[in-house]
RNA sequence: CGGGGAGUAGCGCAGUUGGUUAGCGCGCAGCGUUCGGGACGCUGAGGCCGGAGGUUCGAAUCCUCUCUCCCCGACCA
């Protein structure tokens, strides 16, 4: 390709909205254009990435035993409301109105039409399993889209689902998967984890995430030091280290004026955090909620969530806690009725506690459950924490950022049953289809790729996504001889397959490398009076600091054997 | 949806106590000098000041409504 055919502009100063560096390095590189909120365009060089990631996972999947195929992106909204996922997705479907005011979903994601569409195939054992994918585009109507391409409203996802008759080879068609996914990311050159995950509004047992690490991350990973244990922070458990055991003594009523967070409170009583406990309100589904947990841990709502097995779950607005007529900063289990209360286990983990006493400037002290309050749900919903002992293997876990570029679910027979589809087993009787469903997000994947492959100067392609594999630069182009060179390098290296960017533009040298280092192609080659003076050009791999000077003699057969070597 | 901010040239911004012809940098077009890390000179094109309504002799500037976009929280590939 001829820079100066190349549809898309680099430009020098980001838009002052773009935050993220993937954000503003592919907008001035002019890969991709905004056009509405969460909504963008490819230019030329960036659908080039995103066509080289495409075929990488299109080949793994194959080679799994995948079978593509094309669903629309429009769907009929009875089948939603068969699947009985609609109030989990809500309002993040777009729904579009057709002109016999027929109700159609832009869909988020195809579970349902893949279902329906397996329940009218598939009839017999014999005919499973089945490992149907699609690369599409889907439609989610997100709160809030941010980050460039990190999250966005259309999207492509790489979306394959599993048919299977029995766990077992579910279980393998999950394998399959995992190889396939740890296949993908590291032929795109992107190292990857996988994370134990909660399976959020898709539903389903088993959930792993695969998540490149990158600080910029929108995501926390718990992981042990010692064994392999990893895990999203929604889903990631420790061991919570109990009090020393104590006697139980009698609630004492304190004066605590003024004093409303657990810090205040236990520093006024001498107490550590650990020896409190900590109130919090939520509104599930439009009910108030009582939370309770041992004041050193922090609620995770993913699991609260979960163990409320709620939709819309926000914490309580000081409205609503006035409502319920409770006192916060001094609110407390002891004495609540009519509450749905729901603790933390940590809170068997201890004796004596400090707690409100539920009237202003007041606390409680030696509080201990069950003795003195009553929990409607005991589960742990506290958000794991780095330095906490692994819930395997008591090693100490660790917390980094990630961004989720993949997730592996096993869904079980919900959504068979619930659509329908089933199948014969050799035995005559009919039982739902067991499945499991894998996703990509394609162009997350490529933002990722540049939050976690940049410097100052712009993006460092791993070669084998770069959206070309080399950068052919001459300097003065109006000299006779470095334009010829040039030219003759161009077509010569492409006639040898390589995937050249020709950068035939009259600049400057400056601009030129600029661009070229903004852009991120990862090997570059300059011709110029001076190199031409030894017969040779300039070879420089975009990630390394020093450049190499190679002989004309031999130089396309030499570049292609250092692209193989690094490919 | 809750809270915070922004819409002026392709991009980044100034101008906002109402006052003539709306500016600057980058980019863009032409000519010339340059040519190994965003060079320079000259000339030039490009704007209903997000939209609608109002106040006024006069509105980018004041008022009302509206749309769009960004950031912080709930969502997710």
């Amino acid at each position: 390709m001829r820079f100066s055919k190349l549809l898309g502009r680099t430009l020098k100063e980001a838009p002052s909205d773009a935050d993220c560096i993937s954000h503003q390095y592919l907008v001035r590189s002019g890969m991709i254009q905004q056009v509405a909120t969460g909504v963008y365009s490819y230019m030329p060089m960036g659908w080039r990435v995103f066509r080289k990631i495409e075929n990488i996972i299109r080949e793994e999947m194959d080679r799994a035993g995948g079978q593509e195929l094309m669903m629309p992106s429009l769907q009929p909204l009875e089948l939603w409301e068969k699947s009985g996922r609609l109030p989990s997705f809500d309002k993040t479907i777009f729904i579009v109105t057709d002109r016999k005011e027929h109700k159609l979903a832009m869909g988020p994601t195809h579970e349902e039409v893949i279902t329906d569409l397996v329940r009218r195939t598939v009839q017999s054992y014999r005919d499973l399993p089945q490992l149907p994918y699609q690369i599409q585009n889907k439609f989610r109507d997100e709160p809030r889209p941010r980050g460039g391409l990190l999250r966005v409203r259309e999207f492509f996802m790489k979306d394959l689902y599993s048919f299977d008759t029995d766990e077992a080879s579910l279980d393998q068609s999950y394998k399959k998967m995992v190889q396939a996914y740890k296949k993908i990311y590291a032929r795109c050159g992107l190292p990857s984890v996988m994370v134990e995950a909660d399976s959020g509004a898709i539903g389903g047992k088993a959930s792993h995430e695969f998540m490149l690490i990158t600080e910029s991350g929108e995501d926390e990973i718990i992981y042990c030091s010692k064994c392999d244990y990893a895990a999203n922070t929604e889903k990631a458990t420790s061991i919570k280290k109990p009090n020393p055991p104590e006697d139980l003594k009698s609630v004492e009523e304190v004066s605590t004026s003024g004093l409303k967070s657990i810090d205040e409170v236990a520093t006024f009583l001498g107490v550590k955090a650990d020896q409190t406990l900590k109130s919090v309100f939520y509104v599930a589904d439009g009910k108030l909620v009582f939370v309770v947990i041992r004041g050193d841990f922090e609620v995770n709502e993913v699991k609260l969530k979960n163990a409320l097995k709620c939709n819309d779950l926000h914490m309580a607005t000081v409205a609503e806690t006035k409502e319920a007529g409770l006192v916060a900063g001094y609110a407390s289990a002891i004495g609540l009725k009519n509450v749905l209360i729901v603790a933390d286990d940590s809170i068997k983990l201890g004796n004596n506690f400090v707690a409100g006493a539920n009237k202003p400037d007041t606390h409680l002290k030696n509080v201990n459950y069950p003795r003195d309050f009553k929990a409607n749900v005991i589960e742990d919903i506290a958000r794991a924490r780095a330095g906490d002992p692994c819930p395997r293997c008591q090693g100490e876990l660790k917390a980094q950022r990630g961004i989720e570029v993949g997730h592996v679910f096993k869904l079980g027979t919900f959504l068979s049953e619930r659509l329908g589809a089933y199948y014969l087993d050799k035995d005559g009787s009919s039982k739902p289809i067991i499945m499991g469903c894998y996703g990509i997000g394609l162009g997350r994947l490529l933002a990722a790729a540049v939050e976690q492959n940049n410097d100052e100067k712009g993006i460092i392609w791993p070669l084998p996504i770069a959206p070309y594999q080399l950068y052919l630069c001459p300097i003065k182009t109006e000299d006779v001889k470095v334009m010829e060179t040039a030219e003759r390098l161009y077509s010569d290296l492409t006639a040898a397959g390589i995937e050249v960017l020709f950068d035939d533009r009259q600049e400057s040298p400056g601009i030129k490398f600029n661009d070229a280092d903004l852009i991120g192609i990862p090997l570059r080659v300059v011709v110029s009076p001076r190199t031409l003076q030894s017969n040779s050009v300039e070879v420089k791999w975009r990630r390394e600091k020093q450049s190499q000077i190679m002989p004309l003699e031999g130089l396309v057969s030499n570049l292609c054997t250092m692209l193989q070597v690094n490919g």
